[in-house]
RNA sequence: GGCGGCGUAGCUCAGUUGGUGAGAGCGACCGGCUCAUACCCGGUAGGUCGGCGGUUCGAGUCCGCCCGCCGCUACCA
């Protein structure tokens, strides 16, 4: 008898070059969430994450923090896996690439590609970035022999090295692409996707010389280790027991890949499932990448100290307000769900966190189940009267919202559930004012009153089911005042006479305390959910010696003209004036400056760099500004200097 | 520059295959209620649905052009 196919849902593995930020907390939590989803829809749930430790970079960083590397990931993981639990994130694996049988399934499908010829061993004449672990086509490269991304100096390699057929599945994945609408989504993904291929599609390069941290090319160890997304991609695989079982297709293939924006097109979207083809695997059924999140109008990073730690917001949360830290932690989630950036990206702020917290989560959803049993226990001691049931109208309109969120849930859109969701708390909040059972007491209506309570009740137990995926340890503390044992499953969450008469409550108590308006508090003194400082930007690289330095020419140079450069966006050509001699280069600064900021402004120049032609100009040296996040800063003499002095 | 997308009330955004007077939440103001965590309910906010032109009996919803913003990509020496 074949098992029943497990609904099988992952998250990307992650470097664990840092700790867990809001953005990982992001995909992480709409994995637990579509999860729990899928599970109190009766399913059997596969969920998995974990952490890639296999990259090089990766062993950098610990060697410059002087741990064993082995050592170093181990706490790392532990760091992630701490992180996950406390934010209620109920995962079934968490997979480590570090693992013997991860490995192994790296080094076996390498072998059967190879075998197939799917790929096969060239070599590898060109340049290649060490910092960004990256190949650069000779195209892409000028004399000056820095790299396209970073900056940094290339290095030139000379050597064997194999490569995956890519280009060999191109039409196969826009075929398939085209055939499944939902495979990629949502749909601007799609379209990128579909550019991206457009565009044209090389074999890429999946070993790497020069270094021994990773999984070694198999029966071929001089040709130093498989490249790290290859090996990080199949994490999913191995997950499955792959190689292990026969039945791991009881998990295979994945349900629903989760992920960010940045690691879809390129990565899941094309190289994995061309890996997927090549080795005859049926391919995932969803792969869903979300927005980023902005915070003051920016992009999350480490430099302009605006990324948050998830656990720290939610402490601060708990602080303030008074509440539960498992509580607080829920809210989070919520916070996270019901603003969970789609398409575009969206912003993340405290306040908006406040806002929700007190708007929805305290005034809404808090106050309407205490008001309910504030009441059930004045009029009823507590217990559920005789022969009380929903209206037809109200008990219609549950089961329509319960359908509703169902259907935006298994489309992986929060807002939208949770918002259908709480079209219930409304609909109670106004049949409350309109029935009002407490004035019906006063007439003596009891058994009128019960029945309008009675809705109250049920719309709770119902609000518990539906608000689970979000906020589990909410869900369970409104079942527990509700005096039922659990939260009801799906599939009996709408059953409008659940709660039997006689049916005993527990007594209220609010599950999110108002947080108070803050005491004008302007100049307040740095929130404590503030972010912890990380390590310096960019981490230093290999000292040099003086003599090297010596070889560099740099210069300052005085501003005298500036101009776009045409049919590009970044670029500007500079005239400058250095010691008496005229000289024009080109600088990727038009995002950051006019040329009216710039003419007349003294720049250090490194003026004995090999010429280079970029778009037709011939640009004779490289201006030297700071790199703030990819925005250039220019640098100036403290005070105006003779045009050319030397800079040592 | 190429490709994709967006631009709707102060803010954040919904708006299905074009069709009665354009919506929700938050904030603001006014009113009501009092069971509840000063909660909840109702009302008000006079938004050229970015601009111009077109198709149509009729367009926020389709087409063209323009402006602005974003993403991917090219160019960043």
């Amino acid at each position: 008898m074949p098992r029943m196919k497990r609904y099988y849902i992952t998250t990307p593995i992650y470097y664990v070059n840092s700790v867990p930020h809001i953005g990982t907390a992001l995909t992480t939590i709409v994995a637990d969430a579509c999860a729990r989803f899928q599970k109190r829809r009766g399913r059997t749930v596969y969920f998995l994450t974990g952490t890639d430790e296999n990259a090089p970079k990766v062993h950098r960083v610990a060697q410059e923090r002087g741990v064993p590397t082995q050592q170093f990931v181990d706490e790392m993981a532990e760091a992630f896996e701490g992180a996950w639990r406390a934010l209620h994130i109920e995962y079934d694996v968490f997979i480590r690439t570090t693992e013997a049988r991860h490995k192994q399934v790296v080094a076996e499908v390498f072998r059967r590609l190879r075998d197939k010829g799917d790929i096969y061993k060239g070599s590898y004449q060109g340049w290649y970035c060490v910092s960004c672990e990256t190949f650069f086509a000779s195209s892409k490269v000028d004399e000056s022999r820095a790299c396209p991304d970073c900056g940094k100096p290339l290095e030139w390699r000379d050597e064997p090295c194999y490569y995956f057929r890519l280009s060999a599945y191109e039409s196969r994945l826009k075929e398939h692409i085209a055939a499944n609408p939902h495979f990629i989504e949502p749909e601007v993904r799609r379209n990128e996707t579909l550019g991206f291929i457009a565009e044209g599609l090389q074999d890429i390069a999946v070993s790497r010389t020069g270094t021994d941290w990773g999984v070694p090319v198999p029966d071929d160890p001089e040709s130093g280790v498989v490249y790290v997304w290859f090996d990080a991609l199949l994490n999913y695989l191995t997950a499955t027991g792959w190689l292990e079982r026969d039945d791991y297709t009881d998990a295979w293939p994945p349900d629903l890949q989760l992920m960010g924006k940045d690691i879809l097109p390129r990565f899941h979207a094309t190289i994995w499932p061309a890996m997927l083809m090549a080795l005859e695997l049926p391919l995932p059924e969803r792969l869903y990448g979300h927005g980023w999140w902005i915070v003051n109008k920016q992009k999350m990073s480490k430099s302009l100290g605006n990324v948050y730690a998830p656990l720290e917001v939610a402490e601060s949360l708990a602080q303030a307000a008074g509440c539960e830290t498992p509580y607080a932690v829920d809210a989070f989630r919520y916070y996270m769900l019901r603003e969970m950036p789609t398409d575009s990206d969206a912003e993340f702020s405290l306040e908006g966190l406040e806002t929700r917290y007190n708007g929805d989560l305290a005034n809404d959803l808090g106050n309407m189940l205490h008001r309910t049993l504030s009441m059930m226990h004045r009029y009823f001691g507590g217990r559920v009267p005789d022969g009380a049931r929903v209206d037809a109208g109200l008990a219609d309109l549950f089961a329509q919202q319960a359908a509703r969120v169902a259907d935006a849930y298994e489309a992986v859109d929060f807002p939208r559930g949770l918002r259908e969701a709480w079209q219930i708390i409304g609909a109670v909040n106004r049949y409350y004012d309109e029935q009002a059972p407490w004035t019906l007491m006063k007439q003596g209506d009891t058994t009128r009153a019960g029945q309008v309570l009675y809705a109250g009740l049920i719309a709770a137990r119902l609000l518990s089911a539906l608000v689970e995926p979000a906020m589990p340890q909410v869900a369970r503390e409104i079942a527990r005042q509700l005096g039922v044992g659990e939260v009801p499953p799906w599939s009996e969450a709408s059953a409008m006479d659940a709660l039997p008469a006689g049916h005993a409550l527990q007594e209220p108590k609010p599950i999110f305390p108002r947080l108070q308006a803050k005491p004008e508090s302007k100049p307040s003194p740095a929130p404590p959910a503030q972010p912890t400082p990380q390590q310096g930007a960019a981490p230093m690289q290999d000292t040099i010696t003086i003599d090297d330095f010596k070889r560099l020419q740099i210069r300052i140079a005085t501003v005298v003209a500036a101009e776009p450069v045409p049919k590009s966006t970044k670029l500007l050509k500079l005239t400058l004036e250095v010691g008496g001699e005229t000289r024009t280069i080109v600088a990727g600064i038009a995002e950051d400056y006019t040329p009216d900021q710039i003419v007349g402004k003294q720049i250090p120049v490194l003026v004995n760099l090999q010429p280079a032609l970029i778009r037709g100009i011939v640009s004779e040296g490289m201006m030297l500004a700071a790199d703030v996040d990819g925005k250039a800063v220019l640098l100036h003499p403290d005070r105006e200097v003779p045009s050319g002095s030397i800079v040592r």
